[in-house]
RNA sequence: GGACCGGUAGUUCAGUUGGUUAGAAUGCCGCCCUGUCACGGCGGAGGUCGCGGGUUCGAGUCCCGUCCGGUCCGCCA
């Protein structure tokens, strides 16, 4: 190495050692004779001085070096006086006395300053950050994140290797499914004019080494989705894919809350987790009470359902919504009478958002208050008071449309009151299994059945007679694990047998020439003795988000895509060059198309 | 595909009711300074106010269009 040492690990102990440091100028600060270079690296930062009475040569080149240059520092370390150590510093009771300066690298002003740990710092515009990513990755909270991210996959390494699961590396370039989520294709010079395609999730594969007797099976698994991007959504995006045999959905729940226990006791140590075990809602309670399948259990506001008590009423907006089949539904905010006529608009702006058309509320004071209650009968008053269990001081916030509607609306209502509130404990982990997902929904476009989640779901055994009569009945054996109401991660039992799985196929309107087709292998394996099994999937980038609180998964990413899914340093994606294409065979793709 | 927020110096931002030469901080360059650590002092350079059009005597500011960035909805088996 051309360094001795590191610059965090200099300390009193190295006193009157000859030492070689090398990394970057974070700073200079030239008094006129003596020169103080603070010298950076991913350790930390180590104080460096120049004096020209002590060594002339290594002053004049310390006098002209810029931040951001790359440096090899030989020198001797010494005490600071009492009154100079800097305790904002790991190193800061040392410093080096610089006896030779070599620049191994000048560096270029860079387009925004690089910040030490213990400075302030207004974060600049991403776009920008994301351009010069080799630069960004030089800020503190950039480098905390990523070792953090590299310490987390250790240990889920580790966990699982203790655990009896082996790491399988399933291939990128498989074959697609129309079903499902966009898929990303890559033309095939081989075999001009047909594609392979990215995997949304190693699926198929893991479930294979099911029948193929691997019997736990783990992968830091990279999956590919080329659909519109979110803060906490990138196109290829890391996940933990876990499988096993012979388990019930039980023991994967199990494997999962050992896991992220661990991972949070170790990581997040000054955090409290809000319930161990954690907590466990079916779908429909979920839907119901928090108007979410990821609801934020950080704190209650519970939503109630109304229907019946104002069935009758002489508010043609409740009495509307239950005639064409929807619901009335309440959810009572804690001393939310306080919120001014402002904020209320805000919060029927949240509710417009997921489909409602407006937000009718009760303040509970001394007297009812509220536009609608003019319209709502003694009777129905007092049974809303104590259907909801409001108190003074409270405000009722009503949803009234389709159920999908009302529950998704009051439920970000639920969660602008809880930040207006401040109820969104920082320093809480609310982990929930929501379980009983339904197996299949109805497609809001197409209004045919899709697969809630995916077409290999297995069904609950108590529902499989549900299948011919009343498949959207049907709940699968299928949980999703979420934290403070962003989903880590779901998973459940796959189908082990060809009968039910083309049954599957069937009810979703795969023909079996079709099925044939796109999981003909599938199919074919489950000949050949499949033992029962299931899994999950848990999102990396989105877990190390939360643990490190930042706003993105992008801070968690090394060179995550910009929200076009463009990656704009690397001027990703570009044109292709014209021979390739020619290779490729792109025209026949078109041909194959319009035939 | 849709809604909303934003785009002014390298960076982060301010810019009043439309009014003279568009400011601040920081960074950058130069000079001074031997104990700073976000060093300090003095001076300097640095701007197509995203772009195009319109209204006006006059536009960073108002209007229309457009591009770019971000957040959300749709979408994400």
């Amino acid at each position: 190495m051309l360094r001795t040492h590191t610059n965090g690990e200099l300390t009193k102990k190295h006193i009157k050692k000859i030492v070689i440091l090398t990394g970057w100028v974070h700073r200079r600060r030239d008094h006129g004779s003596l020169i103080f270079i603070d010298l950076r690296d991913r350790y930390g930062l180590t104080q460096c001085t120049f004096d020209p009475e002590k060594d002339k040569a290594s002053w004049q080149a310390a006098d002209v070096l810029r931040p951001e240059d790359v440096v090899k520092i030989e020198g001797v370390v010494v005490a600071r006086p009492a009154e100079m150590v800097n305790k904002k510093l790991a190193t800061g009771e040392i410093e080096v006395e610089g006896t030779a300066i070599e620049v191994l690298s000048k560096s270029a002003t860079p387009p925004f300053e690089i910040k030490a740990e213990h400075e302030l710092q207004k974060p600049v515009n991403e776009d920008l950050r994301l351009q010069y990513r080799y630069l960004d990755m030089r800020q503190p909270h950039m480098q905390t994140n990523l070792r953090r991210r590299h310490e987390m996959v250790k240990v889920m390494r580790d966990y699982f290797h203790e655990e009896g699961f082996l790491e399988i590396e399933t291939p990128i370039l498989i074959k697609g499914t129309p079903e499902g989520s966009r898929e990303y294709i890559v033309p095939s010079r081989l075999h001009r004019g047909k594609v392979y395609v990215l995997p949304q999730s190693p699926q198929q594969l893991k479930q294979l080494c099911m029948v193929g007797g691997l019997d736990k099976y783990f992968q830091i698994a990279r999956c590919f989705r080329d659909e519109d991007l979110r803060a906490d959504r990138q196109p290829e995006f890391t996940q933990l894919d876990i499988e096993m045999s012979f388990c019930e959905e039980e023991d994967i729940r199990q494997i999962v809350e050992k896991l992220l226990i661990k991972l949070s006791t170790k990581f997040l140590p000054h955090k409290k987790i809000a319930a161990v075990p954690f907590t466990r809602l079916t779908w429909h309670e979920a839907m119901l009470k928090y108007g979410s399948d990821k609801p934020d259990l950080r704190f209650d506001l519970e939503i109630v359902d109304v229907s019946d008590i104002v069935r009758g009423s002489g508010f043609t907006v409740f009495s509307h919504a239950l005639a064409n089949k929807g619901v009335v539904r309440a959810l009572t905010i804690a001393d939310g009478a306080k919120f001014s006529r402002k904020e209320i608009d805000e919060l029927a702006e949240a509710a417009k958002i997921h489909g409602a058309k407006g937000l009718a509320y009760i303040i509970v004071a001394d007297e009812l208050k509220s536009p609608i209650v003019k319209f709502l009968t003694d009777v129905e008053q007092q049974s809303l008071l104590k259907a909801t269990g409001a108190k003074k001081g409270d405000i009722i916030f009503f949803g009234a449309d389709g159920e999908t509607v009302v529950a998704e609306s009051l439920g970000a209502v639920r969660l602008a009151c809880a930040d207006k509130l401040g109820l969104r404990d920082p320093n809480l982990l609310a982990y929930a299994w929501i379980t009983n997902f339904p197996l299949f929904v109805r497609g809001e476009e197409t209004g045919e059945i899709a697969s809630a989640h995916h077409p290999f779901t297995r069904p609950r055994d108590e529902d499989l007679p549900l299948l011919d009569m009343d498949p959207l009945r049907v709940l699968a054996q299928q949980s999703d694990i979420v934290l403070n109401g962003v989903e880590l991660g779901g998973g459940g039992m796959r189908i082990h047998q060809g009968d039910l799985q083309a049954k599957q196929f069937e009810i979703l309107g795969i023909s079996s020439a079709q099925a044939q087709a796109r999981f003909g292998h599938l199919l074919e394996a489950f000949r050949y003795g499949v033992p029962p099994h299931g899994g999950t999937a848990l999102g990396i980038d989105r877990l190390v988000m939360l643990f490190q609180e930042a706003t993105s998964v992008r801070d968690v990413i090394a060179f995550p895509k910009n929200s076009r899914a463009e990656d704009t340093m690397l001027g990703a994606p570009s044109d292709p060059d014209p021979t390739t294409v020619k290779e490729l065979g792109i025209s026949l793709l078109k041909k194959k198309i319009n035939a």
